[in-house]
DNA sequence: ATTATTTGACCGAT
DNA sequence: ATCGGTCAAATAAT
């Protein structure tokens, strides 16, 4: 439907045929709220009990060699989400501390925790590319941080015309556009799996970023009977956050998520 | 000189 | 013994 639609606007508006761009437009929400229910019912991080233990003490288990036993905390259930994104960026300050070869994956999983861990941030974020779309990250986050850094920059919103995704219909520039002056928290919530403690925030959460689709779709059909139509209707069309490639599948039947925020 | 990344060792859980 | 998360020494980058 993205590839009808971008064919679509490649037209002269007189030229539309039977099927509206509103239509498909209103065609691919359905598929991004359906999506999003999949998702939600789907993506859930297993839970993972708490607890630790002391580390002072170290014992000499071989000469030269510290004995780490028990230094280990596991890994708090809360405060864990996950996100899908093509860029590993998220406007926050990393610092890379290992990689894993994982089982049945095929790219290796990425660690990182916040540069500002001495300064007590707790924050930490696993990144894996997926195998069925190496174009994606999957970015799991563990705690929140703590520290005051104001990310260097705000986090990236894909634009169509990277280099890199040439083919992406990017949802971006409209909302840009028509919505400049509108609250920036609420065009930057990303949309997220959390844990189930967290349900209700989380169906919360994503009805609002439905709805934020919504009203992007909104002027998405507006911009599409608009003047500027022409002068856009060549390069990437832009639905804030909500991304999706249209070429990376040569299926028109199936439709993926690019970006989900 | 300081800060970040790479990479194999080490850890707990299974 | 295997797996995935973390540590830290060596190395690279700034």
């Amino acid at each position: 439907m993205a590839t009808k639609l971008q064919t679509l606007l490649h037209k002269p508006v007189k030229d539309h045929g039977t099927v509206s761009a509103e239509d498909l437009a209103l065609k691919i929400l359905t598929s991004f709220t359906q999506s999003l229910s999949v998702l939600t019912a789907s993506a859930q991080i297993p839970a993972v009990d708490g607890g630790g233990s002391d580390c002072s003490g170290w014992s000499k288990k071989k000469p030269g060699v510290k004995d780490r036993r028990g230094c280990y905390k596991r890994r708090k259930t809360s405060d864990s989400w996950m996100t899908i994104s093509p860029v590993m960026e998220d406007g926050y300050a990393w610092r890379k501390y290992g990689q894993k070869v994982i089982l049945n994956s095929e790219y290796p999983r990425c660690y990182f925790r916040c540069t500002y861990k001495y300064e007590g941030c707790k924050a930490t974020k696993q990144v894996q590319r997926i195998k069925e779309n190496p174009v994606l990250y999957q970015t799991t986050y563990f705690n929140h941080h703590t520290c005051t850094d104001t990310p260097i920059r705000a986090p990236p919103f894909f634009v169509g015309s990277d280099p890199v995704e040439p083919n992406l219909l990017s949802f971006q520039t409209i909302t840009q556009s028509k919505q400049d002056d509108h609250d920036q928290n609420s065009t930057n919530n990303p949309i997220v799996m959390t844990e189930k403690e967290d349900q209700s925030k989380e169906e919360a959460q994503i009805s609002e970023d439905v709805s934020d689709a919504k009203s992007s779709v909104d002027l998405l059909q507006e911009f599409i009977g608009s003047e500027s139509f022409g002068f856009h209707s060549c390069g990437p069309i832009s639905l804030h956050g909500l991304d999706m490639d249209v070429n990376q599948f040569g299926d028109l039947d199936t439709f993926h998520f690019d970006e989900i925020y």
